[in-house]
RNA sequence: GGGGCGGUAGCUCAGUUGGUUAGAGCAGGGGACUCAUAAUCCCUUGGUCGCGGGUUCGAGUCCUGCCCGCCCUACCA
């Protein structure tokens, strides 16, 4: 990293893996983002040219069978995708350049030009290869669309790769009764062609590129040279016959398409051409220019497609080449996996419902190094954290003593503080070094113990004595000029870290914080505005609260082809109690008349929002198909939450005679079962069902 | 099955190329203060550094065996 030697700007690509347009957000991902989104700011605050990155991540077959279930073309699947994502992540605080789409035109170019290059190369061979296919759909199926007994132990339920029961690993072929994930069916075998690069052809330039400590973490490095390099590397399939969702490869007459894994990483390159375009940029000052620093960073589950296929692509179309791969690790929660069913799978949205997300940026920094490590989020420690270090340590000293100073400002001149800004200034370098390096949480301790250097330097100096002392104004505004100005060069320090508050801060000060350089030099002689509340304490019963509202989420039916493994396996046994039946006994016997008179219908919600002054209603808007749509208000915001009811199947009784309500006319009920409040479980259709047909 | 990483005070972790009585923050205990979102400040109690061998004048730090935990495992090991 020569260029970190000398002052001059750097140019900064950094792109974030790009999220797959597959379901929600969630604090496991966001591990990543908040990592890339601190190293970015830090790099903008610094000066240099930074630009992120970012995309969807669209293609492959779990796609499609979204889209499917949600009854909707593969492009209007992803769109709505991209846009939750993308309101996730600004809630988050994450500020990316630009945002575009695998699926894009983009990206196809790109694709079309390294395949090119790899053909050129003689790189690309194609060969037959015996797969499993869905007897109805006729797609391939990937090893986790698969399902069936264990060849070896025969436990039930077991993906087409490894069994989780016994460990053996096997081909999707030897499970013993498989069944296909997308119709349930038995797959059926089949042969055709895919192709394969021969990235072994590579081998000595990627044992070269993956040399520990240069773009590589030294733990990666040992894994994929122990592993992979240590043999002749494989032929990487690339293409996955028709039906696909994704990209069609040239000459192949739309037989044959890209593997979602291939188009993926290009997307860094179509959307950095995206973004050029849009900002009069070519893209070849940004992946073709030795003066450009690329850094990817990424989860460690996804090491080999970055570390190896990855280069060996830009090393065979003529792209630069990543400088540092920044990988993490995972995320676990009270020192446990995310749990659907602990409530510990908790989504961005609901997070962002209950919490302040500086708590949880403010956290991962403190708990990020370099390493591949996996950070866990005990709440306990969160809140300690958070409570312990920015409000009682870093916003106490501005709520200590800005007041006192409200009606005069600050000192014209910076006083005698003992050397206390200027060794805080001087500490702002060591500091940066833990920020370019991933080390956040040696910066934040770093920044951190600024903190508890200016707090005894408050309580030493009395402002509270000296205030009751007319005599001693001056003193009085030189002690809180220096605990202001202590106060906002750690604010500087955070700024990447929490951005929001770095704002207020500005404000405070009248100066907006939008360089390093200004935590080397106290302001003087500037009013200050009004000091309102910066941040306050978590709230426990919020973080219970969002642990509910997760584990609520996940009561939630789903598709019978989806279902999981405990509820396939022969071996469980049904033990439900009889609670349910006898709270609310059988109603009298009726005819089949009785029950025609009822008009039971399947119906897509389109539409689902809050109603701001009910206390348990939800407004939502529900399609029978074509312009049928209905206004219903249903007694299930306690249970759900509008975003994830949007495009979902349930049963509605259509022929209910419409009833004003407070909020609006109610032209319908909404299935469920359940006791009421939280214990709200609506009913669904299995997929096939459309909207308008009725239920018999 | 294969592999990666880790096991240091109650908790979260730091411990540089092996070197004097093993550190920090939080929590706990005692005291001070009352400006501050019951915050802050001072003092303080906690550790056979997973277990056993070995190398060395000297090991948390290197080697080795074992135990435990977490994670990864591309059409694959």
């Amino acid at each position: 990293m020569e260029s970190r030697k000398n002052n001059s700007p750097r140019k900064i690509l950094v792109t974030a893996a790009l999220p797959y347009a597959n379901g929600p957000i969630h604090i496991g991902h966001l591990v990543e983002y908040i990592q890339t989104d601190i190293w970015v700011r830090f790099q903008k605050l610094r000066g240099h040219q930074c630009i992120f990155i970012w995309a969807d991540d669209t293609h492959g077959t779990a796609i499609m069978k979204s889209a499917r279930d949600h009854q909707c073309s593969e492009e209007e699947f992803i769109a709505r995708m991209s846009t939750e994502h993308q309101r996730d992540f600004r809630g988050f605080q994450i500020e990316w350049d630009h945002y575009g789409s695998t699926h894009s035109d983009a990206n196809r170019l790109i694709c079309h030009e390294i395949w090119s290059a790899l053909n050129r190369a003689g790189l690309v061979v194609k060969r037959q290869v015996v797969e499993l296919f869905d007897a109805e759909t006729g797609e391939a199926l990937p090893d986790r669309f698969v399902k069936g007994k264990c060849p070896k132990c025969l436990s039930p339920g077991q993906y087409g790769d490894n069994c989780d029961k016994c460990g053996h690993t096997y081909r999707a072929t030897d499970l013993v009764e498989p069944i296909s994930a997308l119709s349930g069916k038995p797959p059926v075998e089949g042969a055709t062609d895919h192709f394969f690069v021969r990235i072994e052809e590579l081998h000595d330039f990627l044992e070269d590129w993956t040399a520990p400590g240069v773009h590589l973490q030294e733990e990666v490095s040992n894994y994929l040279r122990g592993h992979f390099l240590s043999e002749p590397l494989r032929d990487w399939d690339v293409s996955r016959p028709a039906p696909y969702f994704g990209f069609t490869i040239p000459e192949t007459d739309n037989q044959h398409y890209w593997y979602v894994w291939f188009d993926a990483p290009i997307g860094y390159i179509a959307s950095t051409k995206e973004w050029c375009d849009l900002n009069n940029q070519k893209l070849d000052d940004w992946w073709r220019n030795d003066d450009v620093e690329i850094h990817h960073f990424l989860g460690k589950d996804i090491q080999y497609f970055h570390c190896l296929f990855w280069p060996a692509m830009l090393k065979t179309a003529g792209f630069n080449l990543p400088t540092r791969e920044h990988i993490h690790g995972f995320l676990t929660v009270n020192g446990e996996k995310m749990s659907k069913t602990k409530g510990t799978f908790i989504k961005a949205e609901t997070y962002l419902r209950y919490l302040d997300p500086a708590y949880l940026r403010y956290f991962y920094a403190a708990k990020l190094g370099s390493r591949l490590d996996d950070i866990d989020l005990n709440f306990n420690d969160f809140k300690a954290k958070v409570d312990t270090d920015l409000v009682n340590k870093v916003v106490n000293l501005a709520s200590r003593s800005a007041k006192f100073v409200e009606a005069i400002g600050l000192s014209p001149t910076y006083p005698d503080d003992g050397g206390l800004f200027a060794q805080a200034a001087a500490a702002g370098e060591r500091i940066a070094e833990h920020y370019e390096e991933c080390e956040f949480s040696q910066a934040m301790r770093l920044i951190m113990e600024l903190a508890d250097r200016a707090n005894p330097f408050v309580e030493n100096a009395q402002p509270w004595v000296l205030h009751k002392d007319p005599s001693k104004v001056q003193e009085l505004q030189e002690v809180c000029t220096i605990a202001l100005n202590l106060f906002r060069q750690i604010a500087i320090y955070l700024a990447p870290v929490l951005p929001e508050f770095a704002e207020r801060v500005g404000a405070l000060f009248n100066d907006p914080i939008v360089s390093w350089k200004q935590s080397q030099s106290p302001l003087v002689g500037r009013s200050l505005s009004k000091f309102t509340h910066l941040l306050k304490r978590v709230e426990l019963k919020d973080i219970e609260a969002m642990i509910e509202a997760s584990k609520q989420t996940e009561a939630t039916p789903t598709p019978a082809h989806l279902i999981d493994d405990a509820t396939q396996s022969t071996t469980v046994e049904w033990q439900d109690s009889d609670e349910a039946l006898q709270a609310e006994p059988l109603a009298a016997e009726c005819s089949i008349d009785d029950f025609a008179r009822v008009d039971l219908r399947v119906a897509r919600i389109i539409e689902a929002e809050h109603v701001p002054e009910a206390k348990k209603l939800l407004k939502l808007k529900l399609s029978l198909g074509g312009d049928n749509v209905r206004t219903v208000f249903a007694g299930i915001k306690a249970a759900y939450e509008p975003a994830q009811l949007v495009g979902r199947l349930v049963v509605m009784v259509a022929n209910l005679k419409p009833r004003e309500m407070k909020f609006g006319t109610s032209e319908g009920m909404v299935c469920a079962a359940g006791s009421g409040g939280s214990e709200v479980y609506l009913l669904a259709a299995d997929s096939g069902a459309v909207p308008g047909q009725r239920v018999h």
